[in-house]
DNA sequence: TATAAATGGTCTAATTCCAAGACCGTTATT
DNA sequence: AATAACGGTCTTGGAATTAGACCATTTATA
């Protein structure tokens, strides 16, 4: 058996941790080629990082050929709309170094949803059922797009806050956090994809607030589970696309 | 769905890292209640980092009461074996303070037991069976007291192990580190029901394993979550003992 | 056109974390 | 009594980070 205490303490700096983010978001989809990234001050603040150190993180990035950066009023961080051999290398590199982590993550999120769903339909009062059911008429109502991804979200939190269990959602949004796909449309093509995938999510939705209501514990999260397996499937697809093995 | 640009950076520092460390390993067992941890030389040393570092980290143990530390030659960080407050009355106000988080952590720990158990039944390989039986082996013929409890943790690393999952795994011990902070098991052990308590686990074991075994999912999943529930009931125990005397 | 706003670029001071090492006090073994 | 193996304390210096101010550039807008 190993020792927990064999192994050296890995001094990832922040930088770091954030050139690794940002290669990912890239990388997945999340930003486009063409697409501009929130301004420096912008990033520094929802980082919780100072400025200098997403500055670091933004110029090794414009380094490895990934990122242009324009200044002046409209300026700001874009991503290149050729990768060179040099970005394209150094994508393969961050993304092989993260993907057994990234699939590891993603198992162990979808589980979570899973577990997160049962311990709602077991654990929900009635307030719960009526919030739950009023975010799920939001997300069925809500526009393609934009509204129906913060629809989605707000559902999901809603079934978080049902499960009665600060840790479980702690832990779950924890996870989502160091996963954070969001979904790129594009994957599906635009915008018809986008919109049989809003379907598709709706079906589960609509499947899982039932099971829930119903106290299903089991049906819940083995809903639950396959829903959010979505995401393991969009990553892996992602990640094929961006070259690694 | 997240943004990868939304969560913090994890602003975790070294002395962190091997606090985190140092909880798990004592929380799995690798260090059982009156072990002498490495020297703070040799720790620094394995783990590739500062002495002060160590000594931060192990500071913050002593705080919370999980190390006891004796100096001179032959002294160094012992495993507390007694918990500080010897009264019922303290015990019971010490468990009532942090009831309600502990009550939360243990849901939580016992769900995750469940969903650990259930991706064990469904990720196991046949080398992983053959050591979970080696360890129910174990377990079974194990002498009451110290050698089961050990026995009993070896056989959850496996059943862990089985998983395929780091970060289920890592949860998973954070929890149950937590709880063992919070919760000592000297406070809540009582050795009349030991007894009692190793044969019912006996049982839950023998199920469980045969459950993973013959990848029975559903099955693992329900039989690891009620065996994990033990805890929470001896925990209810403990507090109405302490509150009643 | 003139002004304001929104951006990146640069610099500095203060802070925190940490590595490395020297030295001291305590304790058990030889 | 001497030595070895510990933890306890201190200093020095470097690296990473933060927070803020100010500059330079570009574009939107009054």
């Amino acid at each position: 058996m190993s020792n927990a205490l064999d192994a050296p303490i890995t001094g990832a700096s922040r930088a770091d941790e954030i050139t690794d983010r940002l290669v990912t978001a890239i990388a997945i989809g999340e930003y486009l080629p063409g697409a501009r990234l929130p301004a420096e001050r912008d990033l520094a603040t929802s980082l919780q990082v100072g400025r200098m150190t997403v500055r670091a993180a933004l110029a090794r990035l414009v380094e490895q050929g990934l990122l242009v950066k324009t200044r002046g009023r409209g300026g700001g961080s874009f991503v290149r709309e050729q990768w060179t051999a040099t970005s394209s290398a150094s994508v393969h590199r961050t993304l092989s170094a993260r993907w057994d982590a990234l699939r590891d993550t993603c198992e162990a999120m979808v589980r979570l949803s899973g577990t997160v769903a049962r311990a709602a339909a077991e654990n929900c009062s009635d307030d719960d059922l009526i919030i739950l059911r009023a975010r799920f008429e939001d997300y069925r109502r809500a526009e393609s797009g934009g509204p129906a991804q913060k629809a989605d979200e707000r559902l999901h939190i809603a079934i978080a806050d049902a499960a009665h269990n600060v840790t479980l959602k702690r832990i779950l949004s924890e996870l989502e956090g160091q996963v954070s796909i969001a979904a790129p449309s594009h994957l599906w093509g635009f915008p018809e994809g986008q919109r049989e995938m809003e379907q598709r999510a709706l079906v589960d939705h609509h499947n899982l607030v039932n099971a829930i209501c119903e106290r299903r514990g089991t049906a819940a999260e083995s809903i639950g589970r396959e829903h959010a397996r979505i995401d393991i499937e969009l990553l892996e697809v992602a990640l094929q696309r961006a070259g690694a093995t």
